[in-house]
DNA sequence: ACCTTATGATCAAATAATTCGATGGTGTTT
DNA sequence: AAACACCATCGAATTATTTGATCATAAGGT
């Protein structure tokens, strides 16, 4: 009357018993003999502290508890012949695994549609997707061992390769009711006066070139840039927006671009990064091939 | 190296393994000895074709193929602990499966809450519900054993109890488009000139009273109320609706009612039907219990 | 370096779990 | 009534698992 885990094989018999209608037959189809079926039985009856079987009349007939666990067990068994199963993909090609790390000032939809594309593959492969800024990515990829990272700048490494994607236009904007907004030529002295939006870049190593923060008195620091457009809009500073996110504002006027003499725009290429060393597997593979083609 | 099932006891391990950290760690928790450990081990890799463990440095450490079987793994276990569970949850009066027939005639939003609100407690309990018409539900509650019907109207038998809800209206319309919109007085032959529209009654015994057809000339069957409300809107026929499904309809004057000499109206009171001899269990007291509380 | 401790593999022996084969009782079919 | 199918049960045979001992290797401390 212990409460005992139940074991598979006594719930294969079971199912194997419902399915062909008789200890008997169920000992046929399982190379077993009809004693052995009993025995499983009763063990799992046991283990269960349950009937599972009525056995007053002729034939054994399923109680209804019995036949939930019958459901429920077949749902185990599937389970089971599915964890069987992984391996066997694995050792097809199909790794466990695939993380990819992206930078969130690219658009998310493209690389959020190909995921959906490659999930409903049904693909054995638990993939993994994370957003980061800047070096903030790398040291994701590095640290947790991620196969791919989309990227705009990165530490070159020889062990690593890259491969450059369409290029991705940054602009320096603020709000039209902002003050800089009317000014013009500025250089990067003016523009200390003012409150600079970045994004939080989780990487210690802050020595990335390029769309850098100005260094002035006051920099706020914003988690992603859907917070940091919305800041923006709300005049609290200016900063560095991918052109793609910004688009129909700049259009609008709501946001305005600055007259920055260091130039306000920059260009990236996206980098699609992954380690020479370790190959990809066909999942890998596949996202590789998908992202090249969406931001190609 | 042939391809065998998993089993649980393994995956148990496994998963001790790795949440104490080492072999003989996990043995100690599992009142195992380390070699059994080891044993087990082994025993899934071989099970499964793969390797689990690296164990080419020191400590053995979880391949990207171990680490995604021990995630599979440990759902599979919960899974197993579950159906362990059921059992439980079974004997102390909760039962397997608890089956409700209603019929279609009921306003269904008020069971679909009540349903809704027992699932919401997660009981254990398998509940399945259905809607059937007239005869049909009976037929359905006997057939395949259901629990509970709630009816309009059912061949009385000692086995079974039934508990009076509150009456729920049935009025004779048409489309105020109609001719029989226009007309007073009506007998039951005149009634037989035009189209009746009626619900598709399953049942092999019409031998029910009340709310009849009336058996004229033609006759359309249809699947349900809510097809049946459609084709009185456009028309096609008169027939009996209950009063709630139409109310709005009668009082913007889109449906009309029948002014027939028998009464365009009628009142049933749903019963709640349960055998006598098989008294219900825990869920099955519940959904009786909050039936009653909505309809009475 | 040296000693100590921890890790995990492996082996033969002991123990436990499962299967087999045979037997028997009971209900069905013909 | 005879033949058959269903299932329980028992002791023996067979497998699976655990144990306890021993070994090689790596980590940690002095």
């Amino acid at each position: 009357m212990v409460f005992m885990a139940v074991d598979l094989e006594s719930l294969r018999v079971l199912s194997a018993v419902v399915e062909t209608g008789s200890f008997a037959k169920a000992a046929d189809r399982l190379h077993k003999t009809q004693s052995s079926v009993s025995y499983q039985i009763s063990k799992l009856e046991q283990q269960l502290g349950a009937q599972v079987f009525d056995r007053s009349s002729y034939r054994a007939k399923l109680t209804p508890v019995g036949l939930r666990i019958l459901e429920e067990g077949r749902r185990l068994l599937q389970q089971a012949a599915y964890v069987a199963r992984l391996v066997d993909q694995f050792s097809e090609g199909w790794e466990p695994k695939l993380e990819l790390v992206v930078d969130g000032m690219l658009p998310t939809a493209p690389v959020l549609g190909v995921l959906k594309e490659m999930t409903d593959l049904a693909i054995p492969t638990r993939i993994q997707f994370c957003t980061e800024f800047l070096g903030g990515v790398q040291q994701r990829f590095e640290q947790q061992q991620a196969d791919l990272m989309l990227v705009l700048d990165y530490q070159t490494d020889p062990a690593y390769s890259a491969i450059s994607l369409q290029a991705l236009e940054v602009v320096l904007v603020v709000s039209r009711e902002h003050p800089l907004a009317a000014r013009q030529a500025l250089d990067t002295r003016e523009l200390h006066a003012f409150v600079e939006l970045t994004v939080h870049d989780s990487s210690y190593s802050s020595a990335y070139g390029g769309l850098q923060t100005f260094g002035g008195e006051r920099v706020f620091y914003l988690s992603d840039f859907r917070t940091k457009k919305e800041a923006l809009l709300q005049g609290l500073g200016f900063g560095w927006m991918p052109l793609e996110q910004i688009r129909h504002e700049l259009l609008n006027g709501q946001l305005q671009e600055v007259d920055y003499q260091g130039g306000s725009r920059f260009s990236y290429s996206p980098l699609l990064v992954f380690r020479k060393n370790e190959p990809l597997g066909r999942a890998g593979e596949m996202l590789k091939e998908k992202l090249q083609q969406v931001f190609g």
